[in-house]
DNA sequence: GATGAATGAGCTTTCATTCAT
DNA sequence: GATGAATGAAAGCTCATTCAT
């Protein structure tokens, strides 16, 4: 028992140095030595828990995203009228979007760049776990009555989309955006779109 | 005439691999071997174009994202009446950004995976040029009456990463979903958002 | 203590082998490869070892003439009278300059050429240790009257230059100059000079 | 007669280019980019005039050694006492070495550095040819009776290194050295060496 | 004679991975 | 279980040289 702990002790401090270093820098430019250096423990080691480096932020992402989504889950348990619940959705997913930020720049942005095959359909399916997940939080607004009578895929994607853009667009322009006006012309558009009634 | 029509064919030829490789496999991933081959010229005639493989990948970007923004502007002239117009906005978008995926991928993917930061500067100042360029059309809208009352800027980042992000779905899950569909369920949502009157 | 020694040895082949190399070819002529070969070594190993290549001729450079300098004070431990001892000096500066031919080629000749400027400090510090070393050699001989008063440091420089042309010259021509001949010379000059009495 | 002056003009401005650049950077430092730039050339009239990069270094060594032979040559025509005449010797050597830093740098430190095998042999000439000229100086004086019955040639080489270390030391320690006391030492130590009477 | 775009062999360096301890 | 010295394939980049104009 002690020795099982011991090592899955060392397997979380990897992980959480590999989120680290992988959101920072991107799979490529994410190096073996750094991530083990950050994580204290020899590189070998880092072998020794995962067999590659792919593994390892195939594990990493994975591990992560499972994370977000029941702390997503968590938060949005609330008994507010729907229009206030939709807006704490909103909220929420910016504010976990952005706290979250490495894995999220990780998921929907480092689908691209070369990583072995394999390990990139293990990222495709988190992200659409991800999706799935937000679609199933829209299929209940439709079963409620108060989500349009769209397909909520593609709903699910568009507002992973919006969401993802709009919360890096404030990370890389901190000055210029706050986060609670960003909230509100995304309630805004998600509520009633673009158009003038 | 001949000379100079040479020398920046040449520069075209190359232009054009290294916007298919960098696309299909990132920054990192992608091999000045592999660009050089693809445009049927030798390592060295890439890097007496361009003096390194960062600044290929900034003049890639930047060229080719001038060449979309032209485009979407030369489709939208139109007399539509404004209804249709949105329409035709929402649709060429979604077709320029189909076609030109390459560029797009590039554009809105790989902002973070450890570029020299002078490059990355670089493409940064492309995908604000344009969301400039969204939000220029945005306000017209907007002096025309049709538009709501909403930050133009952070409206159009959301446009652009709700485009961005169901384009991508399209191209990953072809037999899924149509384009019709996508675009379709794009206009609703962009219209009048998510909510039931 | 094992593992110590045998990282110890690795480090010391490499260096050997780069002295050879680096002396036969001048630094920017030696390869890494074949240091590597010569060392036995994979070309990683080097690297493993020393971070550059300027680092691994700097240390090259700094830890060859270190070894010569105590060499050279061992072997002038004498209590010789001192007309007998300065031809010692005189000879065994020669025969040390020949042995070591490796070494004292790459201090006294590739200064120049381009190397990281860091690395140009760190070889002309070198050369400055040996020249105050043959300063405070005739220092003591000042002390004990029997060298001219002088400065000390620029005839310092002066005795290193002549010795290294003349036993440059004896390497390149063997056949026409014996080494005996060559010290006496030497030694006839450094005495009492060019001109007659 | 117009088109060889023109070309005989070029000549020479890239024999002046590439005296500069090979001085400043070494051989292999010296690039044949750099030479043509300087020398206000297009790179192929380098390829033109010198078939290759070792032999415009070459040209360059051989036609600049025989100016600063004859310029010593020139300046020492004179009728001054031979102590007097053995001093300007001195003094003039330095002079012209440090106002030749350029060439007696190639000529004395960039023997080893890995150049074809071929030029490597003309360089030794061109070194060669120096000395014999130096030689000849010291066997006139021997013939005059002022200088010792010394071997000559290993007389010159001596001479050689001594003024060349002594001026290359001038060069880097421009405050430390001035370079009247380098000659006054100088003189001093080839006229009656180190060691007191 | 002169040019400069084009070439490609060859170099230094990096880094995921292995394995003896 | 854990380590880290050692590896070597692979990549970006340089630059002397060529040759069509």
């Amino acid at each position: 028992m002690n020795t099982e702990k011991k090592s899955t002790i060392k397997r979380k401090k990897i992980i959480t140095a590999a989120a680290a270093v992988f959101s920072q820098k991107g799979f490529h430019q994410a190096k073996m030595d750094e991530i083990a250096t950050k994580a204290q423990v020899a590189k070998g080691t880092l072998y020794y828990n995962f067999s590659s480096k792919s593994l390892l932020f195939s594990a990493t992402v994975t591990e992560g995203m499972e994370t977000i989504i029941s702390q997503v889950r968590e938060e949005l348990v609330s008994d507010l009228p729907f229009s206030d619940h939709f807006r704490l959705l909103v909220s929420t997913m910016v504010r976990l979007h952005i706290k979250h930020n490495d894995l999220t720049l990780i998921c929907f942005n480092e689908i691209s760049s070369g990583i072995d095959d394999g390990v990139l359909e293990e990222i495709r399916k988190v992200r659409t776990r991800f999706i799935d997940f937000i679609a199933e939080l829209l299929t209940v607004g439709q079963a409620k009555g108060y989500i349009k009578d769209i397909d909520v895929q593609l709903a699910a994607v568009a507002l992973a989309g919006i969401i993802d853009s709009v919360c890096s667009h404030i990370l890389l322009n901190p000055r210029k955006t706050s986060r609670k006006k960003a909230v509100d012309t995304l309630h805004e558009i998600l509520s009633s779109g673009f158009l003038k009634a």
